[in-house]
RNA sequence: GCCAAAGUGGCUCAGAGGUAGAGCAGCUCACUCGUAAUGAGCAGGUCCUCGGUUCGAUUCCGAGCUUUGGCUCCA
């Protein structure tokens, strides 16, 4: 552990003098440049710099030359403590270094660091020579824009992202990965498995499901709601607009009015399409008196909402402005609060296990600054999450401060196949939408209180999570959620009788399959269906036929012939019950 | 929204100031084949949209729309 530390640090020092390196090499091109930040990031570091001119692709390697040239000169780097006044004389020219000696908080120290030909203001640590930075263990990847400071009210400057590593080797290991991320990126599986589509003219953002990925959503969706009735979920359904008075009293048009689509006026009112499903829910809870023996109240809804998100931000079905929340609010009474979390936080890491996520840290969010609700129910709340942490034995972090205004949250975030983090569930507490509308149950003393409101949604959006999936499982999905389980290829014409007779009999027995009755030949059936992903792939011919067997190609390639057709039958459904991936 | 790049048949992409091409997919015909592509032929495009320059623009210029990479990592 302690050598992984060692290892680590000196990795983004490496990071961070190739990023003095890059600037001097930029400084060469552009000597009226302004230059600004460039820290080590992860797997590498960026430069930021104010260009006279936009950079080209081709602009990079040409810095990537000039960045090798000054690495083979064993440049000395050379830390150097100044005065602010001789800080502030040597960046004369450079106002966002000036800018950023100004932020340096009196009494502490200024450094420079010094490579030769180019000095910058720096706190370090840096290689002690350009000899200790390998000129073929880095790559110069991207140009991009970024806001000084990231403000967009802040002047636009010009980013330059590149990797580097101690090693050529590194350095070809993390490239395969990046060309690994993406062969698994979920736009081009989407398209070459003929999942879903995106279509600009109809409306940025908004999915379109095909056939195949909605048997898949349809598995996903099936699975969940079984799930939520076994664990003592009711399901309800909401309308998708709602009156102004529903969202002004939500807050939502106070907070929220420009995540909101545009109204619509009818009656002399404008309706709002929904950004979220909690008003709905509200509303039923309305409907009745509700009795401390009401609850605690859990419904669910696959609700699909509609956020305007800023076009830059649209990706994929990452980030998209139409989607389904695997939504649900509880409705609890302060003594069943704790038992309550500890059940949601259970049922959320079964869900995400059941999908093959097994890399699980949770995100616990404290009480920000500018909040709403009393202080003792903040406390008690964010208690319960923690100990409902504790008691799972889940890694956790503590987000202090990082809260909603409204409620302290725990979100759950997993680790995909290749080691990316993704947040799928989130549970929050809620303190006031419950105020805002006045919420009430009727207690056993006959006093009306409040009840606690809890969000959680388990895998966040059908759409985001759709999308994870895919990449985790880079389109090759375990037979419960395979959009065609089985494919059945004849040899030969003369079997298309016995292939079609097939596919019935696995369709009766539950399973997704089809049979391929085109007029291409065995060979090339095969072909498609491997390249589809399916985890089983059929063939029969006269052999099969006569004694009623099957031969499996499984989806790596393995193959077993005769293979009586009951038997099949079994292994197939074995794993589907089980979720095996195969 | 902002910066940069891109937008050419269903898909992946090539191309040039003189109204376009490949591969795959599609369709037709022939072949009926035992574990990753049978062959031949046909059809398919307002070259994103709207303006401008030009004898002529899909190509050059401008605007818009959309997509992609970023805009969190703090000297």
């Amino acid at each position: 552990m302690a050598d992984k530390e060692v290892a680590d640090e000196r990795q983004e020092t490496i990071r961070h003098s190739m990023s003095h390196v890059m600037a001097e090499a930029v400084l060469e091109m552009f000597p009226d440049a302004q230059i600004a930040i460039g820290p080590a990031i992860e797997n590498g570091f960026y430069y930021d710099f104010d260009l006279p001119r936009p950079l080209l692709t081709e602009d990079l390697d040409e810095i990537t030359r000039r960045m090798k040239d000054i690495i083979s000169q064993n440049k000395t780097f050379e830390r150097k403590v100044v005065s602010r006044k001789e800080a502030a004389e040597l960046f004369a020219g450079q106002k966002y270094k000036l800018e950023l000696l100004d932020a340096i908080p009196e009494g502490e120290e200024v450094s420079i660091y010094n490579q030769g030909g180019f000095t910058d203001l720096c706190r370090g640590p840096h290689v002690k020579s350009t000899k200790e930075l390998n000129k073929d263990a880095f790559k110069l990847l991207s140009i991009a824009g970024a806001y000084w400071r990231g403000k967009e009210s802040n002047p636009m400057l010009t980013r330059i992202y590149g990797t580097a590593w101690s090693s050529p080797k590194e350095l070809r290991v993390y490239l395969d990965h990046l060309e690994d991320i993406k062969k698994r990126d979920h736009r081009k599986l989407g398209q070459e498995l003929d999942l879903f589509s995106l279509h600009e003219e109809a409306g940025p953002g908004l999915v379109y499901w095909h056939p195949r990925g909605a048997k898949i959503r349809l598995a996903i969706e099936d699975f969940w709601r079984n799930e939520h009735y076994k664990n003592g979920y009711d399901m309800v359904y909401t309308p998708h607009v709602g009156k102004s008075w529903l969202w002004e009293t939500s807050g939502h048009l106070g907070f929220y009015k420009e995540g909101m689509y545009p109204p619509m006026k009818m009656d002399n009112t404008d309706y709002y399409v929904k950004p979220m499903n909690c008003p709905f829910h509200i509303m039923i809870y309305q409907n009745s008196k509700r009795s401390y023996k009401d609850l605690p109240l859990r419904w669910c809804e696959l609700g699909t909402v509609y956020r305007y998100e800023k076009a830059g931000s649209l990706h994929g079905l990452m980030r998209v402005r139409g989607f389904t929340q695997d939504d649900a609010h509880l409705f609890v009474t302060p003594e069943q609060m704790d038992d309550e979390i500890i059940e949601v936080l259970r049922f959320s890491l079964f869900m995400l296990r059941s999908f093959g996520f097994t890399d699980i840290k949770a995100y616990l969010s404290t009480r920000p600054e500018h909040s709403v609700g009393e202080q003792e129910r903040w406390d008690a709340a964010t208690e319960a999450l923690r100990r409902a942490i504790e008691k799972e034995g889940l890694a956790y972090q503590v987000d202090e401060g990082g809260g909603a205004f409204y409620g302290p949250k725990i979100d759950l975030k997993i680790k995909d196949a290749i080691g990316r983090e993704w947040q799928l569930s989130t549970v929050q507490f809620d303190f006031n939408l419950p105020e805002r509308f006045k919420l009430v149950f009727t207690d056993r003393d006959g006093e009306e209180k409040r009840p606690y409101m809890i969000h959680r949604a388990l895998l966040g959006s059908i759409e985001r999570f759709f999308g994870v999936l895919l990449e985790h499982y880079a389109g090759a999905f375990p037979p419960w959620l395979s959009p065609e389980q089985i494919r059945v290829v004849p040899v030969a014409e003369n079997f298309f009788d016995y292939a079609k007779k097939l596919e019935m009999k696995f369709r009766q027995a539950g399973f997704r399959a089809s049979a391929d009755l085109s007029n291409d030949r065995m060979n090339a059936k095969i072909r498609a269906s491997q390249m589809m992903k399916n985890p089983y792939t059929v063939i029969v011919g006269e052999k099969e036929e006569t004694a009623d067997q099957v031969s499996v190609r499984y989806r790596g390639g393995k193959q077993v012939n005769g293979i009586p057709t009951s038997e099949f039958v079994e292994e197939v459904r074995k794993a589907i019950d089980t979720k095996a991936q195969v």
